[in-house]
DNA sequence: CTGAAAGCGCTAACAT
DNA sequence: ATGTTAGCGCTTTCAG
């Protein structure tokens, strides 16, 4: 389909002024005649005109335009996040356009942030469970300003939820209520995981208790991920787990429901991570929860604003009619 | 942040060559001497270098991107579309931005059409529950290729389930169970739901059921419509229902469930729409399921090949262990 | 194989 | 209040 779209010299030819009081117009500057400007407009319109923002971008050298990369299609933890995102941006007068990457391939992850680069926004919010540092690198030599959301990385700019905190609460919430062996089921093998995993294991020494290491299941945080691992738990040999993400802990539900066993005499289940899908697959699930909507707002103002790396505070939800078994098997 | 990106002009300063040859060789052009490209990439990488796709953009006069516009932020029933579209134009070697309107805003979805026609895609893709007569006239009048996914509209191209059909595959599925008194719960206003009801009624008048308007209830897709509808089917006057979306199932089922009714007995329930999150909320619940995933390439085939609209084939999957009541109340 | 130069469509001084 | 003009950073003839 060939397309020709009309410039702005083809507006300007027919309202019979030049180009630059078209493009005045039509960006509503107020220094000409009203008149004039609303002609033009309604020329424009008829001509079913649309600015092209490439010229637009390099004349004026300005995008107000916020580009998002995500790196997950399958989980949806990441819409809260979205969502805040352009709450914000909106108010403070920013494009969002968003860039997928897939599911945490690595080379399309590369190339999605070259991508993002190319386009001139004022920053980048990279929304991505994993992370290497090949990406990393090209990020922070780019010139460009951005952030890790949800990505807790010392060495850069992130917006996160304590991991280290997030992990301890949650393990906390379990022994509180009488087990002694808990697993941790789903984590990654990156640095949230690993932070997840140091809560875990502090919430536990602390706890005077004994960390099997055959309690430690690493995992995608996928729905998928979280069925399978049900098989490395189901010996009995913990009566409850952390589960590294909702989509984990609502995945060991289904699969630990489906082999017949009742939650939670049998299992005791808490999950980090709970976006709004958790309330729908398990409203017995208790969630040490990430404000993703909060975390999206946050993001924007810390990237417009250059401000430091920052925290999330976690907030540990409990849900309808959460009955831990208070004793272990 | 005061940022000041490396152009291809300081680049050919440094290596000592011109623009040219620079922007030959960041493009893998075949025609200069490999030794110098790979040293000017070398110069370029190091700089921390990323093309500015404006000018490059206005420049060719090629973007080879495709725009999608996201009208929805709550349900994830388009994830699926995206993944497809995603496939299919890498594949396609294209590029893919994402709009998101926010959630049945209609002011925010016509500013946000406006956004993605200033970007010079090939084509723009459009998956949008609701659609008002002035987006689609701003699309039609764009000078650009655009579709409607999932959105049937005689009046322009679409990709889109065929919902007449899904709508009476729905319902026969529950008249062969034996139902005769059966709902319809959480359709639109708008032509995807007037196309369901459709479907339904001639489901119904052909099975010689009558039909009363007071099964028939509208929503807006989301799992609090599926909650809030269900005080309007909860006395019992009809025996099944065809959700609307797999949402409007979930959000039934679960008010269903708190109120102490055991399903299916008490109530049959077939949802349309089915996505991923169907498994996960309700492995009991039947679907009549658009493959969102065929959907998304079928919609990159259909802009970039030119083609007429289409319908994507629907299917009934049926779950577990489903097993309705084959007797009337 | 490489350089010079002419734009792409728009904006923003600078004139008038 | 409007027109003239010089680019923005890049691609792409056309020369050499």
């Amino acid at each position: 389909m060939k397309v020709t779209k009309p410039t702005i010299k083809n507006i300007a030819r027919a309202a019979g002024v030049s180009t630059a009081t078209v493009s005045r117009a039509l960006a509503y500057k107020n220094n000409l005649k009203p008149a004039t400007a609303k002609r033009i407009r309604q020329i424009a319109q008829e001509m079913g005109y649309h600015k092209n923002v490439a010229a637009s971008q390099l004349a004026s050298n300005m995008t107000n335009t916020i580009a998002v990369i995500i790196n997950y299609t399958q989980t949806d933890f990441w819409i809260g996040i979205l969502n805040g995102i352009l709450h914000r941006a909106r108010e403070l007068n920013h494009q969002v356009i968003t860039f997928y990457a897939g599911d945490n391939d690595s080379r399309r992850l590369t190339q999605t942030v070259n991508e993002a680069l190319e386009h001139q926004a004022n920053g980048i919010l990279m929304i991505s469970g994993k992370m290497e540092q090949e990406q990393v690198n090209i990020l922070s030599t780019a010139h460009m300003p951005y952030r890790l959301i949800s990505i807790y990385n010392p060495e850069h700019r992130y917006v996160s939820s304590n991991n280290v905190e997030i992990g301890e609460q949650a393990t906390n919430y379990l022994i509180k209520r009488g087990h002694r062996r808990i697993g941790l089921v789903g984590i990654d093998h990156y640095l949230t995981g690993q932070q997840r995993l140091f809560g875990y294991q502090r919430a536990m020494t602390e706890a005077g208790l004994p960390i099997n290491p055959q309690w430690i299941h690493y995992g995608d945080y996928s729905y998928q991920d979280g069925k399978k691992l049900f098989s490395a738990i189901q010996d009995g040999s913990v009566t409850a787990v952390v589960a590294g993400s909702d989509m984990i802990g609502a995945g060991l539900i289904k699969a630990a429901t489906q082999s017949g066993w009742r939650l939670p005499e049998q299992l005791s289940i808490i999950s980090i991570d709970g976006s709004d899908i958790c309330e729908l697959t398990t409203p017995e699930l208790t969630t040490v929860s990430q404000d993703f909507y909060q975390m999206g707002l946050t993001s924007v103002d810390n990237l417009l604003q250059d401000q430091p790396a920052t925290f999330i505070p976690t907030t540990l939800i409990e849900r309808d009619s959460v009955q831990t078994l208070p004793t272990e098997k």
